[in-house]
DNA sequence: CGTCCACAGGAATGACGGGCGG
DNA sequence: CCGCCCGTCATTCCTGTGGACG
């Protein structure tokens, strides 16, 4: 007999999912497939901190989504449990530099991780610093301090941070502090102080991308925790993999088109998930990424965006940062407000291409000068459609999206 | 083979709003 | 409440440069 519990759970729970929370990009599963070598690495360089000795500083490099950052969570998580079973005193601090990319904000996280209030603004950053290090001085035990993405705050701020950050040992009573670095780009260690450098990278652990095949058995894996059995169909998994493969091996891309795609199976009431699906959340992710990162760009840097679509006549040609200028003066004359200098609006230029809304690679044209060749790297309707949110713009970009479709069609 | 274009991009500086310690 | 410091956006002034043209 059907017991009438069971049947409110079915109805509660998903078609799709099981544990849909398995797919998503911060969780840390129990078994990382195809990166045993580095696991092993990392654990050999931290297990002096169970006996209370300081573990070298670690450099890990790897492209995005090659497993830097889960790898790390989970050696330290297993560092962690290690300490608190044998009694040592173990303690990680983790902090994505990304979104808290000043060295005040990485300091402030850091004194929050180890249990020390600070103001989030207001203070030096050198007074911080003096805080941490005077706390520290009651402390005892081993504190390892990930700074992931490491180099969005050198690149703007400079490697100070982490020359102090790899000095603080000497300023220390009975605690220790050693410092994992997390970096996709390896072209920025060369930049570093030489100094800091050689601290930094007393150890160095190098994640090559994934191929198609490992994507294939990360995806599997995560799919028989996540999805209900028999929910995927046979070709999901392989054009996930596939399409993640395609760039650079990216597992966190494959994963997300896996959840989007399960999740658009489940709005359709779809209940399998199909190649179409997959399709469709590569769109989808798209669209929300440009979404986002549109949504949140400063007035003119909207207006620059909006003027180098009008300038590779939506995103068909190449521009140069002299037509994009040209382009965003008659912009500026639609909306009515102060125009920003050159120099301005080619540091924004440079600032969309971080973001990578836009590609500008500078070539020399000889006798015709030195510029930026400037396209378009997002797709053109998600921009505009994501450029006509804001109301103080709206007529300018209807204006630019006429003319650019006028030309197409 | 030197010029000189059309910018790149560094450095110094400042205005401004937010937010804290005292 | 004041004074200070912060991050952000912007300006001004600047030196640097790859390579087609003459």
């Amino acid at each position: 007999m059907e017991r009438v519990e069971d049947i409110f759970e079915r109805a509660i729970k998903s078609p799709i999912f099981k544990r849909r929370e398995v797919l998503l990009p911060d969780y840390v599963p129990d078994y990382l497939p195809h990166r045993d070598a580095e696991i092993v690495r990392l654990a050999r360089i931290l297990a002096p901190a169970l006996r209370g000795e300081r573990p070298n500083n670690v450099f890990i490099f790897g492209l995005t989504g090659t497993g830097k950052t889960a790898v790390t969570r989970y050696v330290l998580r297993r560092l962690e449990s290690k300490a608190l079973e044998v009694g040592s005193r173990v303690h990680s601090v983790y902090v994505n530099v990304r979104h808290r990319e000043t060295p005040y904000r990485v300091l402030a996280d850091i004194a929050e991780a180890i249990g020390l209030k600070v103001p989030f603004t207001g203070l030096s950053t050198g007074e911080v610093y003096g805080r941490i290090v005077k706390w520290l001085r009651r402390k005892t035990g081993v504190y390892v301090v990930v700074l992931d993405e490491i180099d969005f705050l050198v690149k703007k701020h400079g490697d100070d941070l982490l020359y102090k950050l790899t000095r603080i040992n000497e300023l220390l009573g009975s605690s220790r502090v050693s410092i994992i670095g997390i970096t996709n780009s390896v072209r920025f260690v060369e930049s570093l102080d030489p100094r800091v450098r050689s601290s930094l990278g007393e150890e160095e652990i190098v994640f090559p991308p994934y191929n198609a095949e490992q994507l294939k058995d990360i995806l599997s894996e995560r799919a028989a925790e996540a999805f209900n059995p028999g929910v995927l169909e046979d070709e999901v998994i392989p054009l996930c993999a596939a399409l993640a493969a395609r760039e650079h091996g990216d597992a966190r891309r494959a994963l997300d088109l896996l959840r989007v795609a399960g999740e658009i199976a489940e709005r359709q009431g779809d209940s399998l998930v199909r190649a179409k699906h997959v399709h469709a959340a590569r769109m989808e992710i798209e669209r929300d990424r440009v979404a986002e990162v549109v949504r949140t760009l400063p007035l003119h840097a909207k207006l620059v965006l909006a003027a180098v679509i009008a300038a590779t006549g939506g995103g068909r040609l190449q521009a140069t940062t002299g037509e994009v200028y040209d382009y965003y003066r008659r912009l500026i004359s639609i909306v009515g407000v102060e125009e920003v200098t050159f120099r301005r609006v080619s540091g924004i230029i440079g600032e969309l291409d971080m973001l990578g809304l836009i590609t500008a690679r500078v070539t020399s044209r000889g006798r015709y000068g030195k510029t930026r060749v400037i396209e378009l790297a997002a797709d053109t309707g998600a921009l505009i459609e994501a450029l006509e949110e804001d109301p103080a713009i709206e007529d300018a970009i209807d204006t630019i999206a006429g003319e650019t479709l006028g030309l197409q069609g």
